[in-house]
DNA sequence: GGCGGGACCATTTTT
DNA sequence: TGGTCCCGCC
C-alpha cells in the first residue's frame, strides 16, 4: 500500500486535489487507484462533522469492489460517507427508492439473460427480436430518446423509425408491466427520473458533494448524460479519472469524444499521471511508439515514463504457420518454472486463437486454461437454489417456472413439468413456487430442500434460513462419499456464491431484502477457479485491468491483430484495434512475448502493422 | 485432363 | 483482401 510519503508529485497532487472538477490523465500502472482512495479518504479525514457524502462511480463491479477494500482499509468505519457504487448498481438503488414516480415497483427485478429480452419482444409479435433488441440498445447506450429517434433515419425511412418508435414505448412498458428491468432501461428509467423530477436530482446534488468517476473513457452517453443531472454546473467537483488509450470498448458505446463533451462541459482542470510503475522500460516504449499512431487524442498527453530502471524483456518470433507458432509458445512456457506460471499470460486477439492454444498447450503437458467470466452458475444443484428464490421473488413468472424445473430436472433426472406444475398451481389455487415445492417433493433428493422451502419461502420469507438449509443438504451428500461426478461445478458455483452473499452482507450490514440481494447475485460476475501451476488464457478485452510478469501475446498479424473487420471499416476501427494491442502489451510488467506466423488456418498473412509502429519489424 | 468459377473464413462482451 | 480445393463442364 502505497502512503503519502512515497507519492511521486503529480500523484500528489491529485491526491490533495480540493474542488472544482479535475481530470486525471491515468495510463497503465500510474497508480490510479491509489490516488482515488487517497483523495476521498483525505476529503471524509478533513471534514469530520460534516455530513456530506461522496459518490464514487465505476464501470465494473471488479473497479467498485477493489476501490470499497482500499477505502476501508484507509478509512476503516468511517467509510459510511463513501458510495462506491458501478453506473448500473447506482441506478437500481436510485429506482428502488424513486422509482414510483415512474410506476417502476421497488422490488423490481434484473433481466441479466438476453433470451429473456428476447421473449419480451416475442410477446409483442416482433418479426426479427435479435435486430429490434440491437436497436433498442444502441437507443439505450446512445440516451437516443423515442422523439429524437427521426434524426437518425432518412426520410424515406421514416416508416421503419415510426416501427421501433412504437416497439420501443411497448417494450419499455412491457418491462415496467413486469416489474423487470434490463441494462439498458435502468440508465434509460434513471435518466427520466432525475430529468422529470428536478427535487430529487437536486437532493442527490446536496448529499453528494463530490463525485469520482473511475475508468471515464467507458463510459456511454446515456451514462455521461446521467452524470450530467447529478452534477449540471460548470462548477461542480468532478474527480474523473481516464486513460484515452484505453478505450477498447467502442462497440459498446465508449467513444473518444466523451473525453471532448467533458473538458468543453466543464471547467475542468487535467493533471496526468506520466510514471508507469508496471512495465519495465522496453515495454513502456514500444508502448508509446505505438499509440503514437492514434490520432483521436488529448495532445497534452505525454508519454508514459517507466518508473523503474530495471531491464525487462521484449521478444518478436515469427513463424512459418500457425502450428509452429504453438509449437514455439511451448518452448518459451517451458524456459518458465512451474511455480512461475500463475503469473504468466497469453493474450490472443480472438477466441478461436485462444481456443486452439488451450488444445495445444494442453496436448503438450503445459497446464493452462481459457480465462472468462461466465455470468451464471453452471452446476444444476445452485441453479435450483437460485431458481426457488428467482421466483419466490417474481411469484407468477412462468419462464422462472421453467428454467426452475429444468435445472430441477438435471440434478437426478426426475422430469419436472412447468405446464403441470403451473396447471397443479391454478387448480389449487396456490403460488408456483409452492406447487413446485409439492411436486418436487416426490423426489428423493430434493425432498428436504422442498419441505425449507415451503416454510421458509412460502408460508414466510425467510430466504436465509432456507440458503443455509439448501447448502447444508448437499454439502452433507457431497462429502458422503466421492460424488464430484454427480454434482460437476457444484464446487466452484458455491465458492462463488459464499464470496458474493458475503459481499451483501459487508455492504448492507445484513439487512437486506430479497429482492436487493437477487439483484446483487445477477450484477457481480461469477469467477472460475484456476488450476495449480496454471497459465491464463485470455482475450484483450477480458485482461483489461490486470497485471502480469510474463506475457504472450499471439497472433500478431494482419486480419488477426487488427481483426479482418477492423481493417475493413477504416481508421476509425483501426486506432481501436490499436489501444487494443496497447492494453495487450501493456498488461506485462516483465517480459512480453510476441509472435506471429505467415499462414493461420490456410490463409497466408502479413505480420501485423502494429509491430512495425512498435519499430520492431523494418518496413 | 484441363479449365473456370464459386465457396471457404473473417471480433471483442461489460453492465 | 487473400490461396486452395472441389465441382462441373468441355
Amino acid at each position: 500500500m502505497i502512503s503519502v510519503f512515497q507519492l511521486n508529485e503529480s500523484q500528489r497532487q491529485a491526491v490533495e486535489w480540493g474542488e472544482k472538477s479535475l481530470l486525471v490523465l491515468a495510463g497503465p500502472g500510474s497508480g490510479k487507484t491509489a490516488v482515488l482512495t487517497m483523495r476521498i479518504a483525505n476529503i471524509i479525514k478533513n471534514s469530520p462533522d460534516e455530513n456530506f457524502r461522496i459518490l464514487g462511480l465505476t464501470f465494473t463491479v471488479k473497479a467498485a469492489k477493489e476501490m470499497k477494500d482500499r477505502i476501508n482499509m484507509l478509512l476503516g468505519n468511517m467509510d459510511n460517507r463513501v458510495q462506491l457504487r458501478t453506473f448500473h448498481a447506482f441506478c437500481t438503488d436510485l429506482l428502488r427508492q424513486h422509482g414510483s414516480h415512474l410506476n417502476l415497483k421497488p422490488d423490481f427485478s434484473v433481466i441479466t439473460d438476453e433470451k429473456d429480452r428476447i421473449a419480451i419482444l416475442k410477446e409483442l409479435d416482433v418479426d426479427n427480436p435479435e435486430d429490434i433488441l440491437s436497436r433498442i440498445d444502441t437507443m439505450f447506450t446512445h440516451g437516443i430518446s423515442v422523439e429524437e429517434l427521426p434524426k437518425y433515419f432518412t426520410p424515406e425511412n421514416q416508416t421503419e423509425c415510426y416501427d421501433l418508435q412504437t416497439i420501443f414505448n411497448q417494450y419499455i412498458q412491457a418491462l415496467s408491466k413486469e416489474n423487470q428491468l434490463d441494462f439498458g432501461s435502468m440508465l434509460y428509467f434513471t435518466r427520466q427520473l432525475l430529468e422529470t423530477k428536478p427535487r430529487i436530482a437536486r437532493q442527490l446534488r446536496t448529499v453528494y458533494k463530490y463525485i469520482c468517476v473511475d475508468e471515464f473513457q467507458d463510459t456511454n452517453l446515456a451514462q455521461y448524460l446521467i452524470l450530467k443531472l447529478l452534477a449540471p454546473t460548470e462548477n461542480a467537483n468532478l474527480f474523473i479519472v481516464a486513460d484515452e488509450d484505453q478505450i477498447i470498448f467502442q462497440w459498446n458505446g465508449a467513444d473518444p469524444k466523451r473525453l471532448e463533451s467533458l473538458k468543453s462541459d466543464y471547467n475542468i482542470e487535467v493533471l496526468q499521471l506520466p510514471y508507469n510503475y508496471r512495465c519495465q522500460k522496453e515495454i513502456v516504449e514500444i508502448a508509446n511508439k505505438l499509440i503514437e499512431h492514434n490520432s483521436y487524442r488529448i495532445h497534452t498527453k505525454k508519454p508514459g515514463i517507466p518508473f523503474s530502471d530495471e531491464s525487462g524483456t521484449v521478444k518478436l518470433t515469427s513463424y512459418e504457420n500457425f502450428d509452429h507458432e504453438l509449437s514455439g509458445l511451448v518452448d518459451e512456457i517451458n524456459v518458465i518454472p512451474l511455480k512461475s506460471r500463475d503469473k504468466c499470460l497469453l493474450i490472443a486477439r480472438s477466441n478461436k486463437l485462444l481456443t486452439a492454444a488451450n488444445k495445444y498447450l494442453n496436448e503438450h503437458s503445459i497446464n493452462a486454461e481459457i480465462v472468462s467470466k461466465n455470468q451464471d452458475f453452471s452446476s444444476p444443484i445452485l441453479l435450483t437454489m437460485y431458481f426457488c428464490l428467482k421466483l419466490a421473488n417474481a411469484a407468477n413468472s412462468r419462464s422462472v417456472l421453467n428454467k426452475l424445473c429444468a435445472s430441477a430436472t438435471d440434478i437426478n433426472g426426475l422430469v419436472l413439468s412447468a405446464e403441470d406444475i403451473s396447471a397443479k398451481a391454478h387448480v389449487e389455487g396456490s403460488s408456483l413456487l409452492r406447487a413446485f415445492f409439492d411436486t418436487a417433493s416426490q423426489s428423493e433428493i430434493l425432498n428436504p430442500v422442498c419441505n425449507a422451502g415451503i416454510s421458509y419461502l412460502c408460508d414466510t420469507i425467510q430466504f436465509q434460513k432456507f440458503i443455509e438449509i439448501y447448502i447444508n443438504h448437499f454439502d452433507y451428500l457431497n462429502t458422503d462419499d466421492e460424488k464430484d461426478d454427480l454434482f460437476p461445478d457444484y464446487k466452484d458455483d458455491k465458492e462463488n456464491w459464499t464470496r458474493i452473499a458475503q459481499d451483501i452482507e459487508d455492504t448492507y450490514e445484513g439487512n437486506v431484502g430479497l429482492h436487493v440481494f437477487l439483484q446483487e447475485m445477477d450484477l457481480t460476475p461469477k469467477l472460475k477457479s484456476i488450476g495449480k501451476d496454471c497459465v491464463r488464457l485470455q482475450t484483450v478485452h477480458s485482461a483489461k485491468g490486470m497485471e502480469f510478469d510474463h506475457v504472450f501475446i499471439i497472433g500478431l498479424a494482419e486480419e488477426q491483430f487488427p481483426t479482418y473487420f477492423a481493417i475493413r471499416s477504416g481508421n476509425k476501427s483501426i486506432e481501436e484495434e490499436r489501444r487494443n494491442c496497447f492494453v495487450a502489451i501493456t498488461r506485462a510488467s516483465k517480459s512480453l512475448y510476441l509472435s506471429y506466423a505467415n499462414e493461420y488456418f490456410g490463409w497466408h498473412k502479413q505480420p501485423s502493422r502494429f509491430l512495425k509502429e512498435m519499430g520492431l519489424l523494418n518496413d
